[in-house]
Formats: structure tokens, C-alpha cells, sequence
DNA sequence: AGTTGACCTCAACCTCACTTGAACTTGCAG
DNA sequence: CTGCAAGTTCAAGTGAGGTTGAGGTCAACT
């Protein structure tokens, strides 16, 4: 097989993320790059499911700086396992376990205020969340625009 | 009766919206204010649901501008009704069954990812959701360098 | 009348995750 | 060798939803 380094363009054409984003993730270390004598970055092959993970990561819900955090947990000097990711991944079930439930919790107080057309701030439901939240994420935690 | 108007602390108080983002929300034309001969801002009692509704509104997942938009469709010269709010806020419940339903596919995936780890940019499934993109916060010019 | 706190405007700044543009260099095909 | 796509850096811009600060005014209490 030609493990042969990656471009720039290369990883981005197949990991789908822009060079721009992938520059920016550099700078923010969580990925790296060697550099040719010409000063262009050639990526490990290793890098395309370092890429991955972060993409999958976002799409759970966490900011790059958890991602980064979560990475940094990652052994040196190898390249990470199958078991090394799968390790990594394991918190994110609770997490998208608890965004469905902050939803539903949603969806029911809005069953009952929405026929009054209420929004009191005193006794309505969807005034007074149990939860505050408002997490400022990617994907995972918006709803859809324009629906 | 007592129906005096609200200063904009007495509305940030009531409202739990601070100050700066009552001036916000007036800059993008979600509220209106009387102003007192010093200038200073007095609220119509009404603004306190409109505020409501902002919240709630932003708590389902709409933009400002797309409350903005919700709220111009509102009858002029007189004060909203419930049935008007009620109407207003008719189609959110869509939108948060969606986003649950997108989170439950996300929650599929991972179940069957988790185990092994993998995260293949051909072969696994969290890596190639079937609902793109979604919300990216800089909601614009945002195209797939390779899809 | 004085003091204090709430209010005013306007501009600048913040976070997050990038993108865009300018100006320049490398790498490769013909 | 030429041409040009693809690469480089750095600075600045984007968008949403605000906050913060400076410098000044207003309103209420004593």
C-alpha cells in the first residue's frame, strides 16, 4: 500500500474540510503536518481519521477546544487504535442522550402552552425552563433553519 | 388600574433579559420604546410578552431575524391577542421533532460505531450522515470543497 | 442642592469556527 | 523553460447575539 504523506488538498478533497479549516485546526494543534523542503505541509495517513474524529466530534456537539482537550489524551509516539478512538467516543452517547432529552422536555412544556398562547412569564412553562443551557455548538444542538 | 409603563431596567428585571439585549433587540426591530422627555426608555406592559415570545422563540431555535420576521407579521395598532401568539409559535413543534429525530439517527450511528472504533471516512456511518450540514453558525457561503 | 444610581449613545470588543484576499512561492506537466 | 494550479503566510472579515466601556444625562431620595 503507498502510504505515501498527504497534500493539503489531498486531505481535503478526502476528508471533505476545507484547506482553510484544516489550516485553521493546525493552528489550534489538533492536527499536525511535516513540511516539505518547500515548506508545504504533507500530512500521515494517520491524520485522515485524526480529521475524522474531530468532524464526528463537532457533530456530537463539542466546541474544537473539547476536542483538542479529548485529543491531547491520546498516547504519543504511536499512532491511536481503533480502541484509542473508541475510547475517546464513549462519552458522547450521554451527551446526545441529554440534548433528545432537553428537547423532549421542550416539546411537552410547548404541548401545553401552545394552545393558551400564554407565554406569561410567570406561569408558563416555556418561560421557565428547567434547564438553561443554550449551548452555541455546531450541528448537533440547532434545529434545522427554515423548516 | 396601574399600567404604567416599564423603564428598561423594570423590563430587564421582569424579562430576565439584560439590558444591552433589550437595546439590541430595539436596534433590530423586535421591540419598540416611548421615550420620556429626558429620552429615556418606556415600555408598553405589552413588550413584556413580546419579549416572552422573543425567548421562546429563540429557546425553539429561531434566529432573530427570523423572529423579526414572525413578529412583522403581527396586526398593527393593536395589542396582540393569545390567539395571535398562539398562531405565531404554531410551527415549532415540526421543528423540534426534527431536530430530535436527527439527534435519534445520530444516536443509531454511534451505537453502531462506537464499538469499533473506526471512524472510516468510506465506510462509517457517522462519518456520512444522511442530513448534511444543517446549522453551522455562520449560516452563508459555506460549500463542500468536494462534494 | 447634592448625591447616587439608573439611564443615554456610540463604538469597540467578544466567541466560535471558519473564510477570504493579497501577495508571494512550489511543484509538476508539457 | 514556461505556465499554472496548488501551496504558503498573514491580516482581516463573517455572522449571530450579544457585552463592555467611556463619557455624559436624568430621576429620585435626602
Amino acid at each position: 500500500m503507498a502510504t505515501s504523506p498527504l497534500t493539503i488538498g489531498e486531505l481535503s478533497a478526502r476528508s471533505g474540510v476545507a484547506t482553510s479549516a484544516l489550516r485553521y485546526y493546525e493552528e489550534l494543534g489538533l492536527i499536525t503536518a511535516e513540511r516539505t523542503t518547500g515548506n508545504q505541509r504533507r500530512y500521515r495517513r494517520a491524520t485522515l481519521r485524526r480529521v475524522a474524529f474531530i468532524r464526528s466530534a463537532q457533530r456530537v456537539g463539542l466546541t474544537l477546544d473539547e476536542i483538542a482537550e479529548a485529543l491531547a489524551t491520546l498516547p504519543e509516539g504511536r499512532t491511536p487504535t481503533k480502541a484509542d478512538w473508541a475510547r475517546l467516543s464513549h462519552g458522547w452517547r450521554p451527551r446526545i442522550d441529554a440534548q433528545i432529552e432537553r428537547l423532549e422536555r421542550l416539546r411537552e412544556k410547548l404541548d401545553g402552552c401552545i394552545g393558551c398562547g400564554c407565554l406569561s412569564l410567570r406561569t408558563c412553562a416555556l418561560q421557565n425552563p428547567d434547564d438553561v443551557v443554550a449551548t452555541r455548538g455546531p450541528g448537533a444542538v440547532y434545529l434545522e433553519p427554515g423548516a
